[in-house]
DNA sequence: TGGTCTCGGGG
DNA sequence: GTGTACGAGACCA
């Protein structure tokens, strides 16, 4: 008898020892320990249909097989197919005889990485704990503790182990400022680090490329190799779990990999001897980095739908999230500071270090995804890149149970066919468009697609195939036919996977916001973050079901979901209608808005309650009271804006509520988004269209009387490359141009962002942005007119539009003053191409035509 | 209104 | 590594 150590898995792995795999599990003890375990004799194995062609080839092949049965995923099935399973010696000839094989018949699971084969045959999953039996080992093959596992079982419901993360940020030495850093020329010179917890007492440090006198955290070295030699020693001392930065997929890492290998130095920074591998495909990168988890900050950003940010750099990111900023130096800046400032180099590099591991940490950006692998059993570096591993780790866990086998990947090909099957979306109710005044309730189906799975038990494994031999036979089964003619076997007779799956998710889910209400602190958020990633997986089916890359795709099933969502919300609506006499004014796939006649707030909330309550009865889904709008202004489908009011606790708290209508834009000036919210705060809360309207006439007035301050009018876009590399013809390039010709010094450069104003004249519009410093110092007169009629009007007529009031009443109408000549206001077309005749409203950006003429 | 193209972050 | 996958916003017919 071993002995036996309690881990919590953080990353797996194998490699190949005489040609055979020994499976590596990284994990972590309860006191925060790393522990590298090691198991032999687990070999890969695949499975491929029974017929005579593959019986030969296995023949041929000399392949170790057994004839077993297993259920296929294609449809319900009533019976085991047989199948062989082949089992080989190395994962790497997987490929190559799955290939044979399959010109002969199909093959499952013959693409599931290794490592997932080891972890779900013995019911391991990621972030989750196992008791490993055996003993310890010394060995070279890791630089942690080593363990040889005979067995592994998993255990539930561990704390988990602490874990230690190291953030890192480099600075290099450009050779050419307008261009990008090349790792063939430019040498690392800084290198930034935060820890938590501290390392060697302290929270952060800066490697330095040169000797200095600087004081504080600071390690200076004679050279850059030494520098690297550094940071590859700090990194096995520190022995980090999450090694992260700021956009390092994209940039530090690969970066620091090709430096490293210039100096013949190791790129092994895991928790062995392996590489560290940096792969970058199709815009997205990504980082692998044995045992240890690599967390790009950047990505997770990015990628998050509950924090949106008009720029993802780390210094907007650092302001909006956790009110920090950078220290205020351009990287054009480096090569002088790191020649003439080295304590104000030193302080930039630490913060940036320090910024990136603030947001991961106060933002508690990890604790999600951690559920997220506990709960689908996905390792955590792979829980942070999409939604399709996490579904296909959690089903493929209950395949195994219930002798299913897994579908391969499809083919780039056979995916092309696939997003050929349109899959139809949810139904969007004609809105009666307008400003209404009454109060407006808004009814959502709670999950409503994860509900409906439920249900309905559509999944892959419950649906009754047409084509097969015995269809008449299946069709005496209790089923339920979906409004797209889908049919699924009842779910007292089979349960399908999916939703098996989603019940205990919704489940586990409901557990989690109960034991919410009593827990506190970290406890408390752990559990949030749970009944968070439970709620997101619960909602990924769907989309599962319907993206072309999965390996469950099925158009049917997805169409199923969906049919049934449209024809729910429109048998609600009727229900509402015909039962309650109320208004249905809108609706949204799982939303419905209604009327109601009262002004009083509570009440409201009793009818909202009332009539979902005998709705979520009728139909059978689940119904619920969610928001009031005093006042809903519906410009279309999908657009619309509302005085909000929802309830937190005893008090109302009210809100505007935007969907679909832009107030901020890059190409508008704020004088617009400024407008806009005027305008709708005016109409939705003072319900006066009339004070809205001469709200706008004033700024028109203000505008041409130039009382508007130039900043309003300033619009800022970014130049994104080197200016001869843009041939059509912008604004803000062109202004940089010119900039360029008065002061080359001083003048944009490639990433700066560039303000502009656009003066008055007969030139082109694009020719006359300009500097809003220089057109003030210079008294160039702005182009009221180009300010009117291309930034302001069209987003405002839109809003007016369908409150019934003319363009021609908001320039002035009749009487009013005409402090400028708009041109043609309400004529048609205001612009006509003198050679072809076409008409514009507007001046087009270019100013002329297409066929070259020009406009008068 | 849709369909294709570009670019992001980093220094 | 038994893997080869983005997504929002700008521009254009």
């Amino acid at each position: 008898m071993g002995m036996k150590k309690l881990v919590q898995i953080l990353d797996a792995d194998y490699f190949l020892k005489d040609g055979r795999p020994i499976i590596r599990i990284f994990g972590k003890q309860e006191n925060g320990q790393a522990l590298c375990g090691f198991y032999e004799g687990f070999r890969p194995y695949f499975y491929v249909e029974k017929n005579e062609a593959v019986a030969t080839k296995i023949k041929e092949l000399r392949l170790e097989h057994e004839e077993v049965q297993r259920k296929l995923p294609l449809g319900y099935q009533t019976s085991m197919a047989d199948v062989y399973k082949i089992t080989l010696e190395n994962p790497q000839d997987v490929p190559r005889i799955r290939a044979t094989l399959e010109q002969s018949g199909k093959c499952y699971e013959a693409d599931v990485l290794f490592k997932y084969r080891f972890m779900v045959d013995h019911g391991l999953r990621g972030m989750n704990w196992a008791e490993l039996e055996g003993e310890t080992i010394q060995t070279s093959v890791a630089k942690v503790p080593g363990f040889k596992i005979r067995s592994l079982t998993p255990v539930q419901n561990l704390t988990d182990s602490p874990l230690r993360y190291f953030c890192i940020d480099i600075e290099c030495l450009q050779s050419d400022l307008s261009r990008a850093p090349d790792a063939k020329r430019d040498p690392i010179i800084g290198i930034g680090l935060a820890f938590l917890p501290t390392y060697r007492n302290q929270q952060s440090l800066v490697l330095l490329a040169k000797p200095a006198a600087v004081t504080g955290a600071v390690q200076c070295f004679r050279s850059e190799k030494e520098l690297l030699e550094a940071l590859l020693r700090i990194i096995e001392e520190f022995d980090p779990d999450i090694i992260t930065g700021y956009n390092i997929n994209g940039f530090d890492v690969p970066y620091l990999l090709d430096r490293l290998k210039k100096f013949g130095l190791s790129t092994a920074m895991g928790r062995c001897d392996k590489p560290v591998m940096s792969k970058t495909f199709a815009g997205s990168q990504e980082t692998e980095i044995a045992g240890r988890v690599a967390v790009d900050v950047y990505q997770l950003l990015k990628r998050d739908v509950s924090v949106r940010l008009h720029r993802y750099n780390l210094d907007t990111a650092a302001k909006v999230l956790i009110g920090q900023e950078k220290v205020n130096v351009k990287h054009t800046e480096i090569p002088t500071m790191w020649a003439k400032d080295i304590a104000r180099f030193t302080e930039y590099t630490r913060k940036d270090a320090l910024l990136a591991i603030q947001l991961l940490l106060e933002r508690r950006m990890l604790g999600k995804f951690i559920e997220v692998a506990k709960i689908s059993g996905t390792l955590l570096q792979d829980c942070l890149k999409g939604q399709t591993v996490r579904i296909e780790t959690m089903v493929l866990h209950e395949f195994k149970k219930r002798g299913l086998v897994m579908p391969s990947r499809p083919s780039d090909a056979e995916a092309a066919k696939r997003i050929e099957e349109k899959i139809k979306g949810g139904a969007v109710l004609e809105p009666k468009r307008g400003l209404h005044v009454d109060t407006v309730l808004v009814l959502d189906f709670q999950a409503l697609y994860p509900s409906i799975i439920k249900t309905f038990n559509v999944s892959i494994d419950a649906l009754l195939l047409d084509s097969s031999a015995n269809s008449s036979a299946l069709s005496e089964l209790r089923h339920n036919t979906a409004p797209n003619g889908a049919r699924f076997v009842d779910g007292a007779v089979y349960e399908g996977v999916f939703p098996t799956l989603i019940k205990n998710l919704l489940a586990a889910r409901l557990e989690a916001k109960r034991a919410m209400k009593i827990a506190s602190g970290d406890e408390r958020r752990v559990l949030d973050a749970k009944q968070h990633a439970l709620k997101i997986l619960a909602n990924s089916f769907y989309g599962y079901c319907g993206y072309a890359r999965a390996r469950l795709f099925r158009s049917e099933v997805a169409n199923a979901i969906t049919a049934y969502g449209r024809e729910n919300i429109e048998r609600t609506r009727t229900f509402v209608e015909k039962t309650f006499g109320a208004q249905v004014i809108y609706g949204d796939t799982d939303s419905l808005f209604i009327k109601v006649p009262t002004t009083d707030l509570n009440e409201a909330q009793r009818i909202g309650e009332e009539i979902a309550a005998a709705a979520s009865k009728q139909i059978g889904l689940h119904l619920e009271f969610e928001k009031i709008y005093r006042s809903l202004l519906i410009l279309t489908k999908k657009r619309y804006a509302g005085w909000k009011f929802e309830r937190k606790g005893e008090i109302w708290e009210d809100a505007l509520d935007m969907r679909g209508i832009e107030t901020v834009r890059r190409d508008w000036c704020t004088l617009v988004s400024d407008v806009m919210l005027d305008v709708l705060n005016i109409v939705l809360k003072e319900r006066d269209v009339g004070k809205a309207a001469q709200h706008v006439k004033g700024v028109l007035r203000e505008l041409s009387a130039g009382q508007v301050p130039v900043e309003k009018l300033t619009v800022v876009k970014g130049i994104t490359r080197s200016l001869d590399a843009y041939d059509g013809i912008q604004p803000h390039v062109e202004l940089a141009r010119k900039m360029q010709k008065r002061d080359p010094t001083t003048s944009p450069k490639v990433g700066d962002r560039v303000g502009y104003v656009i003066i008055r004249g007969k030139d082109l519009l694009s020719r006359r942005a300009e500097d809003p410093e220089y057109a003030r110092q210079k008294g160039l007169q702005l182009d009221v007119e180009y300010y009117v009629n291309s930034q302001l009007l069209p987003p405002i007529e839109r809003i007016f539009e369908v409150l019934g009031v003319e363009k021609g009443e908001l320039l002035g109408g009749g009487k009013q003053v005409n402090m400028f000549d708009f041109g043609a206001a309400g004529q048609q077309s205001v612009l006509a191409c003198e050679s072809c005749g076409r008409a514009w409203r507007r001046t087009p950006l270019s100013g002329r035509c297409e066929c070259g003429g020009t406009l008068k």
